[in-house]
DNA sequence: TTGAAAGCGCTAACAA
DNA sequence: TTGTTAGCGCTTTCAA
């Protein structure tokens, strides 16, 4: 069927052997310009490419990198996605993108379909039910070059990007405070991700800082990341309920946020204040409004592939490693 | 550095040829059970998996397909893509992603990169910018499977997947009548792409039936599928700066839907009945409103890597294809 | 039932 | 400067 040339076949054609051919195209020294000239424009007559899979078997790489996120269709990651590309397709990578929907399964499965020296290296944010790492610990152990952003895993020896989370929760309760608010629900993500807990702490900072007790009951952890909605509008509910019901909201993640104001719209809660994690672009369009939390996607997406590769291409062992953290940007609402 | 066990390992440690292990490992037959398990139980122990490259060099295959999308930030693209995940990875292939954003140099570009004997088989909806279809039409010739799905290419023998485009534009524009509008502006796509001009027909189909004059002057394209917003914004204004302003908007996409919101917010009037397609899950949210044609993303998807599927494997060379026209169900605002 | 050997497409020592 | 050969990991005739 689909049977494309190969070198051997360009040597035939040209009675060449085939590791000569192999050099013209490489653009080798220990070549005669004739030859090479030769090669160079048959190669071309015929549309000729390298096997990139014959490559990678012998030389034992792919020159691909795999990225593990939760969801495509989530904005953050669409544009850390189009970071990575940016970077990636410049240093002469494919990139292999594959979902875990927020699930333990489907991560363990996409890291080990990816790993098995298919691709040179990962990028991966954890999915919200993940809480054993041996999968990624064992890999990283043998060698393949592992990078965490955004949901990092902090235990892990290796290169890491996050963005503020601590300083971007802050400034989004303080908003909320500064507006008037004194009973600010928090709605975040499954607890045992990274970005939950330092969310968290620049929630309660803010409290604090303004000497508002931080309340337990008004923090619900949404353990699947809101991956159906019903989890986030139970959560909604709940707090919605309390005897002395919350003022405001903050919502820890982009698909939280989205959840928390559809189910304040429909249990007709619209007044409720609301700032938030997320990267949205048609955040304007949004009634009820949210003030937002961006992170830099792009950026964060763009550094943690720089790292990748310096990790695969790193001649000697690497043994020190980087952790960046990148700056938010609150954007109050109706700016 | 990451150097996984191979089949000459288990070989060594075992004291057989690798053959045998080879045979033992792919539950052969011509082998006795005795060696089989002692294969099998090692193989396990030691956590060895099958080179995947090795196998595509052998096979002659990657149990890989390409997508080509023009972006995963779409919604509908991403559930697509869900829905093309869901049987690849039951049917034993990869899934490779790449993104065109709507330029032709990157479909080009990432055609030829997936193509190159590196996936089995590509699925395509076309960026709005491509013209010339000659990257598709040589690989096709040469034997890759190709199916479309959305933006097809009608030219080319091989399988198709879209929704009822000219339907869905209808309902969402006699809805528009039905309300009492009667200067209905189309904000379309890219003039040469399949769906553009299916859902221009269905808009006037509508007009028709209704006894209202098609007006061309109504009729605005986005050559670059609103890549950029200002692209948008500038056919909104041009539209809202007619002598007799349109007093509604059909959208002839997702993204253009958002782009189209915006802008009339921006330009303060949100008093135009919009309606339009768009797979948004929050759509609900927005304000202005919308009235969505709903396309069954998921389904396509799944339809497209059936169809690629039954071209990769099939055991004699296809010459009846297929085009596979779903319905789109119509969600007037509020509901 | 097992092993030896060839070959998938390519590169790189080594020889000529 | 060019060709010969071995080998990347695996499967698969063919022989034993």
């Amino acid at each position: 069927m689909f049977k494309p040339v190969t070198i051997k076949d360009i040597a035939k054609a040209l009675n060449l052997s085939t590791s000569t051919v192999s050099r013209a195209l490489r653009g080798g020294y220990e070549i005669s310009e004739e030859t090479k000239q030769l090669v160079l424009n048959y190669a071309e007559k015929i549309n000729f490419k390298r096997n990139p899979i014959a490559l990678s078997l012998k030389e034992r790489r792919s020159y691909s990198i795999g990225i593990v996120v939760c969801e495509v269709a989530n904005v953050f990651f669409s544009q850390a996605i189009d970071g990575i590309e940016s970077v990636a397709y410049k240093r002469g990578y494919h990139v292999i993108i594959s979902q875990s929907h927020d699930r333990y399964e489907r991560e363990v499965t996409n890291i080990e379909h990816l790993a098995n020296r298919s691709v040179d290296g990962i990028i991966i944010s954890l999915a919200a039910e993940t809480k054993n790492y041996e999968h990624i610990e064992r890999l990283n152990a043998q060698g393949l070059p592992i990078v965490f952003f955004d949901r990092i895993l902090e235990s892990m020896e290796t290169h890491k990007v996050t963005s503020d989370n601590r300083q971007g929760a802050f400034e989004a309760t303080e908003y909320l405070i500064k507006r008037g608010c004194k009973r600010i629900a928090h709605v975040a993500n499954a607890e045992q991700l990274s970005i939950t807990a330092q969310r968290k702490i620049g929630y309660e900072d803010a409290l604090k800082k303004y000497g508002i007790p931080v309340n337990p009951d008004l923090i619900t952890y949404c353990e699947h990341g809101g991956r159906e909605q019903d989890e986030v509008e139970q959560a909604v509910a709940t707090l919605l309920a309390m005897p002395e019901k919350p003022d405001a909201f903050f919502v820890a993640s982009d698909r939280l946020s989205m959840g928390c104001l559809s189910a304040l719209k429909k249990y007709g809660a619209e007044n409720i204040l609301v700032s938030g994690f997320s990267n949205s672009d048609v955040v304007e369009l949004f009634e009820p409004s949210i003030s937002c939390v961006r992170q830099p996607a792009f950026e964060m997406g763009r550094i943690a592939t720089e790292m990748l590769i310096s990790l695969i291409e790193a001649k000697y062992p690497v043994d020190e490693y980087e952790t960046r953290i990148l700056n938010t940007e609150f954007k109050p609402i109706g700016t």
